[in-house]
DNA sequence: CTAGAACTTTGAGTGCGCTCCAGGTCAAAC
DNA sequence: GTTTGACCTGGAGCGCACTCAAAGTTCTAG
């Protein structure tokens, strides 16, 4: 018994993940979903909670710059079936750890530029 | 009186800053430099401690996602003279700005994953 | 003196991630 | 019944940041 069984528009599943539609068809051409989106009225996209579910938890991959390829890579894995876990998992870990580090460059860059800025402040406005 | 004034080849330029020779060249091309580079022996370049610095701090703009147009903006500014360092300060505390939401954005995405990888943990070796 | 490595230039090519275009379908509103 | 607007498809195009190719020059080692 499914909590929700709405269904969304492609718009509406624009609009609450903050990408396009051409986006939303974009990832879906490269494989990117879990599982076929349903289709109404003969044609158009009718996309469960779930699926906005995971194009939320995608663009989280995205936006820590996982690239579309090893998506694809976790979705056909997760579309293998639970025989997989342990891969996705692995898979998981892995770009974890690759976001530490990236979150560390950016904070040593972060200092770097903060530190440009005092002595540019200074020189503007000298206390 | 310059503490150092040590000429650095393009490759060990490389060597230091982790760009391909390839990179410093077109950086160089793109007018990302401050001053023109140094030649030697007519044509091969040879950079300063000065050159180094800078393409150490640009390299720290770039891995903040910093595109190379506005870095060149800033150098632009920067070789136009003392006169523009107001306006240097206000794009590099732009800047900031920006890199301190990327910052939370990744940290909000890495704390999604580390949630789903807690749920993937759980279910292949339950406590 | 010569071989090979390192460098030079201009300009083209590549990979990624979208982004858009053209031409068509469909459903609801008037 | 037609207009409007959201949607569809396949494929082309774009912007960015490199990355490399080709052909030539110069430095370094033996």
């Amino acid at each position: 018994m499914p909590t929700t069984d709405q269904l969304y528009s492609i718009s509406e599943v624009a609009a609450q993940t903050g990408l396009t539609a051409h986006t939303l068809r974009y990832y879906e051409r490269a494989g990117l979903m879990l599982e076929p989106v349903d289709r109404a009225s003969s044609s158009h996209r009718r996309y469960s909670a779930r699926d906005v579910g995971w194009i939320q938890f995608l663009t989280k991959l995205r936006s820590t710059s996982l690239p579309i390829a090893r998506i694809r890579d976790y979705a056909e894995l997760a579309r293998q079936g639970d025989g997989t876990s342990a891969d996705r998992l692995e898979l998981l870990q892995r770009h974890r750890i690759a976001v530490a580090a990236q979150l560390e460059d950016i904070q040593a860059s972060l200092a770097a530029i903060d530190y440009k800025i005092s002595i540019y402040s200074e020189r503007i406005s000298p206390a």
